[in-house]
DNA sequence: TCGAAAAAAATTGTCTGACAATCTTTCACA
DNA sequence: TGTGAAAGATTGTCAGACAATTTTTTTCGA
């Protein structure tokens, strides 16, 4: 009923950082609004979205909203199932705690491979996100803090010359991204984060490989203990998505 | 032009095993058609896919054949240039390199752990599947022993517990086993892939999470070594794509 | 004869409209 | 107060259309 604005394409988000193609299409267009919708928390986990509305809100055919969904499906932001139509992904505890686990040993990998190979001006590089970091959790500002925690990664990770594993990290860091974005604001994250991002860059300057993985599985760790304390976990059966469809008519 | 019958329905392939879901649909069942011509190579990499023939082949509509390749696109299995229409994936030496990478962590993760908390009924069973290895590979059978392989590392993963982990090794999959098929025909090769999962299913058994990862990873190290034989390297410019058009064009 | 320019044919991106099959909701009734 | 049937939504799939773009073919001049 009550417009979704999916649309307003609210920039500078610390969203742009992370996948960036398929600008030229319509459905590509469709695809990225959708996706930051998601991770941004618009569309709440377990909401039923309807093609129509989806044809409405983004101003395109029913059919170029199907391919979007298609593709989105892909990447698991959100279940197609047949007859009853599209929902955003749902994720349980147990969900978030593999995805976090992959996401670990993928990372724990490229930040061991980079501590290896990382210049002097990687070093320089890297330390900059981390005062990034420091500032943005100064400040309180959330959104900032996971930028700039995105942008310590992000370095490593296009530096480890393995678009597979990139590929990987994007798309599980897109599935919790809403998840993470709640998480920030627990009281004393910031620090933490801070604390362990150090370590693992510490780790990394005296090119200790195996140092860093441990200290990046400890972080993502903690960042999965975070996230868990906001997985919808309870299953409260067929209510569930009502509910959530409900809380998301006001966006 | 001349047809390509993707259709054909050749079951009793291993290609069973994999991903087996979305019976009900459509759509779903032209990904499931063209996931497998490309596995099995009836659809060659670089090969220009036109949405027509498409139609016609699965006969299906236009907007459905879109709708699955979307889903391929996803899956990396196909790549959609904008104006242009959708190709066969190619994979280059580096592609194959960092599939195998990535697939040879993830599986050693996966191992690692099942090693830790396999039951005797699981050990049982993992050796049924060498048992199967061996005659395949006795009877000179390629497929059978891909099937088997499979089965291996199937059983583990099942066991592993994290599904994000089985769907990513499963896209990798996918995404080489048109190449895999090929380098199984070297020759040796049965032989010294019995050894591999011997040595893999003898740290297993030893309870050895360290030296069965390890054991994994030299595996699909030689995995890799064997597949890029037959990778698409050169990279011949424009041609190329007519040329394995027209390769694919008497399937 | 060879390659560039122009014309013709194919192909893609996207939309509209349609309809049967399948969910959901509503409502009357026991 | 529950329940089953009717009415209303929504999805799955198709056919057809058309502008924009790409590819192929044809035409021509050097």
């Amino acid at each position: 009923m009550a417009p979704q604005e999916l649309l307003r394409s609210r920039r500078s988000d610390y969203h742009e950082t992370l996948p960036s193609d398929q600008p030229q299409t319509v459905i590509g267009e469709a695809v990225r609004k959708l996706r930051m919708a998601i991770m941004r928390g618009d569309l709440v986990p377990g909401q039923k979205l309807v093609e129509a509305d989806l044809c409405r809100e983004l101003a395109i055919s029913r059919a170029s909203v199907r391919e979007a969904l298609r593709a989105l499906q892909a990447d698991r932001l959100i279940e197609l199932i047949p007859n009853r139509g599209p929902f955003v992904a749902k994720l349980d505890l147990r969900g978030v705690e593999e995805i976090h686990e992959v996401w670990a040993l993928l990372t724990g990998k490229a930040v061991a491979r980079f501590s290896q190979i990382a210049t002097a001006d990687d070093l320089a590089e890297l330390d900059l996100t981390i005062q990034r970091l420091k500032k943005a959790v100064k400040k309180r500002a959330a959104i900032d803090q996971l930028s700039a925690t995105n942008a310590f990664f992000g370095y490593i990770l296009d530096r480890c010359e393995n678009q597979v594993l990139v590929g990987f990290v994007s798309s599980l860091v897109l599935q919790v991204n809403f998840l993470r974005a709640q998480s920030l604001r627990q009281a004393g994250w910031g620090l933490r984060c801070i604390a362990e991002i150090e370590a693992i860059a510490a780790a990394i300057h005296s090119r200790q490989p195996d140092a860093a993985r441990q200290a990046t599985e400890r972080h993502i760790g903690s960042a999965c203990t975070a996230a868990k304390q906001f997985a919808s976990d309870q299953e409260l059966g067929p209510d569930a998505n009502a509910q959530s469809a409900h809380a998301a008519a006001n966006i």
